[in-house]
RNA sequence: GGCGACGUGGCCAAGCGGCAAGGCAAGAGUCUGCAAAACUCUCAUCAUGGGUUCGAUUCCCAUCGUCGCCUCCA
C-alpha cells in the first residue's frame, strides 16, 4: 500500500517517490495580489493544504513554498486607477490573503517568497537563458524562444504547430515565434522598474516561479501545484525555462485542482461572478468551505450553489454530533460492544488511509469518517460512557484534523453568559417537573432565538450555542 | 477551429470489468410531555445508440449535452 498521485504530466496515477527519502519539496502557485481573493482561491489553497497535511501525517517532512506575485500589469493598472503605490496595494492584498488563509485553517507555508524580492535571482536566470540560446532581447524586452525547446507543450499536450492555428491574440511582430513569451518586460514611464542588463524593467510572470523554485527548493522538486487554469501557459513555460537551464526534469509530480464553478461557470474575476473569501466567512465557518472541497475530487470542478452550501452546512452539523460527550449518567455498554466500537475506529482509519493513498480521494475518506460518526452516535445512544466513547472519538479527531477540519463548537466570547444559561436550564427543569409545559417551552423557544439550543434527554438537559 | 475533461437517485458526489460508498433532502418508525438531536428502516441498473466480453456504470466507437484551456486567472 503506497501513495499514488495523479500526475498531469503523464496523465496517470503514479506511485509517489520523492527525490530524497522522507522529504518532500512542494511548490504551489499563489495569487497575483491585485484584488481580494475569492472562494476559488480558497478551494485551491485548501486542496494543497490537505495534500500537505496528509504527506506530513504519513511521515514526510514537507518544505512547502507558496509565492505571491506582487508585481504585474494588473497590479500596476489597479494602483494607477486608485492613485496609490503599487507596492502598497500588493502588500494590502497579501495581508488580506494571509488573514483569509488563517481563517480557513490553512497551515502557513514554510516560505512565502515574492517576485519583487527575487529580482537579482531572476535577472541572473534570464541572463543564463540568453547565454544558452533559449532567449533573446528585443528593445529592452527579453523573450523565451519556444522553438529552442523540442519538448515545449509536453505538460499541456499541445504542439507548437497547432497552437497558433486558432490564436486570437494579436501577435507581436517583434517576436520570432508567436508563442514566445516575455521573461523581462521593459518599463514604461512611471511603472515600477529595476535595473537590468537590458534596461529598466520588471520580470515576466512565468520566470518568477522558476526562479523561486530554484532558489528555495533546488533544481528539481517533488510536487508542483496550482489550478488547472495554470497548466497552459504558466506551468508549461515554467518547465521550459527551468529545464532549459538544468536539463533535468523539473517537478516529479504536477498536481492541478479543478475549478470552482458557480452556475456552471468558472468563478473568476473576469466573469464577475465571484464571492470573496471574506464574504463567505461572514456567513459560514471555514470548515464548511473545507467540507465543500472534501466532498468531491480535487481534480474535478466543484459545484457551488446555495443548495449545495445548505447541504454542506448540514453535513457539518452531523460531523459535530460525533464530538458530543456521553449522555449524563450513562450506564455503559457491554465490553463486547465497546470493543466493537474500538474496532470500528481502526477500520475507519484503515479506510481513510486507503482512500487518501489513492490520489487523495477525500470523498471516500469522508465516507469512512461518516461511518465512524454513525458508530459513535450509536454507541452513545445505547448508553456508552465517556471512557467507552473515547477511543473512537480520538480517532475521529485525528482523522478530521488530518483533513484540516477544526470542528470547534462556538465558544469564547459567550462564556460570560454561561452561568446564566445554566441557571435558566435549571429553573426550566423544575418547571418541567411541575409539568409547566407552557413556560418551559417558552424558555426553550426564547433561548433558541438567542442562539442557544436546548436538548432534553431522559438523563438530563444539554445546551449548546447554535 | 485545436486540445482536454465530464454526464451516476430530487441535490452534491465516490466507484470505473463481476450483484452501485458517503452526505443532504424525502417517507416510515424508536425515544421524548412536546420539540430538537440521535438511532432504525425505505429510496438508482449509472446521458443515448451500437460494439468487445461469460459478464460493462466501468473498455471501444458514435450521437447529444455540459464545462475547462488555447488571452490575465487558483
Amino acid at each position: 500500500m503506497a501513495l499514488k498521485i495523479y500526475n498531469t504530466l503523464s496523465r496517470t496515477k503514479e506511485e509517489f517517490q520523492p527525490l530524497e527519502p522522507g522529504k518532500v519539496r512542494m511548490y504551489v502557485c499563489g495569487p497575483t495580489v491585485y484584488d481580494r481573493a475569492h472562494i476559488g482561491h480558497a478551494m485551491s489553497a485548501i486542496v494543497f493544504d490537505i495534500i500537505r497535511r496528509y504527506l506530513e501525517y504519513i511521515g514526510y517532512e514537507v518544505r512547502f513554498v507558496m509565492n505571491y506575485t506582487d508585481v504585474d500589469d494588473k497590479i500596476i493598472e489597479r494602483a494607477k486607477q486608485l492613485g496609490i503605490d503599487p507596492f502598497a496595494l500588493a502588500q494590502r492584498y497579501i495581508d488580506d490573503y494571509q488573514r483569509n488563509l488563517e481563517a480557513l485553517n490553512v497551515k502557513p507555508a514554510t516560505l512565502n517568497p515574492r517576485a519583487t524580492q527575487e529580482i537579482d535571482f531572476i535577472i541572473s536566470m534570464i541572463q543564463k537563458l540568453i547565454d544558452a540560446g533559449a532567449a533573446y532581447v528585443v528593445d529592452g524586452d527579453v523573450y523565451y524562444r519556444v522553438e529552442s525547446d523540442p519538448e515545449y507543450g509536453k505538460l499541456s499536450g499541445r504542439k507548437l504547430e497547432t497552437m497558433n492555428a486558432g490564436a486570437r491574440v494579436q501577435v507581436d511582430e517583434r517576436k520570432e515565434h508567436p508563442m514566445d513569451f516575455a521573461l523581462w518586460k521593459a518599463a514604461k514611464e512611471g511603472e515600477p522598474a529595476w535595473d537590468s542588463p537590458w534596461g529598466k524593467g520588471r520580470p515576466g510572470w512565468h520566470i518568477e516561479c522558476s526562479a523561486m523554485n530554484m532558489h528555495y527548493l533546488g533544481e528539481q522538486i517533488d510536487i508542483h501545484g496550482g489550478g488547472t487554469d495554470l497548466i497552459f501557459p504558466h506551468h508549461e513555460n515554467e518547465i521550459a525555462q527551468t529545464e532549459a537551464l538544468t536539463h533535468k526534469p523539473f517537478a516529479r509530480y504536477w498536481i492541478h485542482n479543478g475549478m470552482l464553478t458557480f452556475k456552471s461557470e468558472k468563478m473568476s474575476k473576469s466573469v464577475g461572478n465571484m464571492i470573496t473569501i471574506d464574504e463567505f466567512l461572514q456567513k459560514h465557518p471555514g470548515d464548511v468551505m473545507r467540507l465543500l472541497v472534501l466532498n468531491g475530487s480535487y481534480r474535478s470542478p466543484l459545484t457551488y450553489s446555495d443548495e449545495v452550501l445548505e447541504q454542506t452546512e448540514q453535513a457539518y452539523r452531523r460531523l459535530l454530533s460525533a464530538k458530543k460527550p456521553a449522555l449524563p449518567n450513562a450506564p455503559g455498554i457491554s465490553p463486547e460492544k465497546a470493543q466493537a466500537l474500538a474496532e470500528a475506529a481502526q477500520k475507519a482509519h484503515a479506510q481513510f488511509i486507503e482512500s487518501m493513498d489513492d490520489d487523495f480521494n477525500t470523498a471516500a475518506a469522508m465516507a469512512a469518517i461518516f461511518e465512524l460518526v454513525k458508530q459513535i452516535n450509536q454507541a452513545r445512544a445505547e448508553g456508552a460512557t465517556q471512557a467507552q466513547l473515547e477511543p473512537a472519538q480520538a480517532m475521529f479527531n485525528e482523522l478530521t484534523s488530518v483533513l484540516g477540519l477544526q470542528l470547534q463548537e462556538q465558544a469564547g466570547a459567550q462564556t460570560s453568559a454561561d452561568p446564566f444559561i445554566d441557571l435558566l436550564v435549571k429553573v426550566r427543569n423544575e418547571l418541567r417537573v411541575q409539568k409547566n409545559w407552557a413556560l418551559s417551552d417558552k424558555i426553550r423557544d426564547e433561548l433558541k432565538a438567542l442562539g442557544v439550543i436546548l436538548e432534553d434527554s431522559k438523563d438530563g438537559t444539554t445546551w449548546s450555542w447554535e
